[in-house]
DNA sequence: ACCTGAACACCGTTCAAGT
DNA sequence: ACCTGAACACCGTTCAAGT
């Protein structure tokens, strides 16, 4: 009958997920660090062993954000068709959907507090999300369907666009109906932004 | 020799002027109630008088910041030329402007946390300077030099575009550099995405 | 009306000690 | 290696009481 066993067996991964479902539910400023540990049946001291501050969780929590949003863009660009136009209205619906369903975790991802040497790994898994849209507008550039020019000059307008759409969405300045019309006015001054000539 | 009278005479303005001097310096996570009333020289529980709970400090600070944000696009339009693309240069540069030099700030404003019913207010506020870009964007589609259109419509991608960029040099993600002259591509796509026809 | 003093129920973090 | 127990120095908020 050993209810609680000495050693939880994976601790780690537990207060990461029991954290995710607090954040969603409650907000970032629902967080407490003794709570968790409380929920996952633990001492307060126990959490120090496998993040050595709050903070560090909470880069922990932004990381496993952008390696799901990375995966969401990608899984997105499987059933879209070849054409630019495709793949960007797919990855910016796969973006903005990510947002919606995960406000509080991009408010995280995105704030401006993120320890500075976790922001190196951080920053790593981040940029593979920009990489992402690098080589879709890579891509369309090699089709045509893209305007000449340095890739990073080109992509930056895109990117800002759809992470201030994402943005706005999300701290609840655009109404939810006007989020989801709204993003067909974004793509499409998306693509004329970046059209040829 | 009353060196710390009674009634405080301002700490309402007192308190909020600390604060952003805190978030400036040492960002959103560093304030504090009780040091705020310590710095200021004034009891615990002084504070409560004036915002009733943190959150409604933090409110306060971020309508102040919405409040400067309008007055600086503002005055961008004065110094700028009738053209369209002249205006809308001048509002992206104070717009950015901001951002950069008021990052926790900005962070704060949209955040996704704010109380509900002050949210009413605030959202009044923000909305004064989408209500400026919205102006702007209408004179360009009078002067024939934005497309035609629904006005929220053809604004929103624009607005999008710059918070996006705003967000993501505020956030790190952009490079300093790269903030600096990544700011004329964008508003370049932003006049080909909002073109006539 | 505005503030103090003291209290309450929490925090994050550290560190000896246990298994 | 992993966790507990207890302690430390903080929090935000409330409420009677003072001016």
């Amino acid at each position: 009958m050993t209810n609680r066993p000495y050693h939880h067996g994976d601790l780690r991964v537990a207060l990461l997920a029991r954290a995710e479902e607090t954040l969603r539910e409650r907000g970032a400023s629902a967080l407490s660090l003794r709570e968790l540990a409380r929920e996952v049946g633990v001492s307060p001291a126990a959490p120090s062993r496998h993040f050595k501050s709050k903070q560090a969780l909470l880069d922990a929590l932004a990381l496993t954000g952008f390696e799901r949003l990375a995966e969401a863009i990608a899984a997105s660009q499987e059933g879209a068709g070849e054409a630019f136009a495709d793949r960007l209205d797919a990855a910016a619906r796969a973006y903005v959907g990510f947002a919606v369903a995960n406000a509080a975790l991009l408010d995280l991802m995105f704030s401006v507090k993120h320890s500075p040497q976790a922001s190196e790994a951080l920053g790593a898994t981040a940029h593979r999300w920009s990489d992402q849209l690098l080589e879709l507008i890579g891509d369309g550039q090699r089709r045509g369907e893209v305007r000449e020019g340095p890739l990073e000059r080109i992509a930056l307008p895109v990117v800002a666009a759809l992470h201030g759409y994402a943005g706005l969405t999300v701290s609840g300045v655009l109404p939810p109906e006007v989020a989801e019309y709204g993003l067909d006015d974004l793509i499409a001054s998306i693509l004329r932004g970046c059209a040829p000539q």
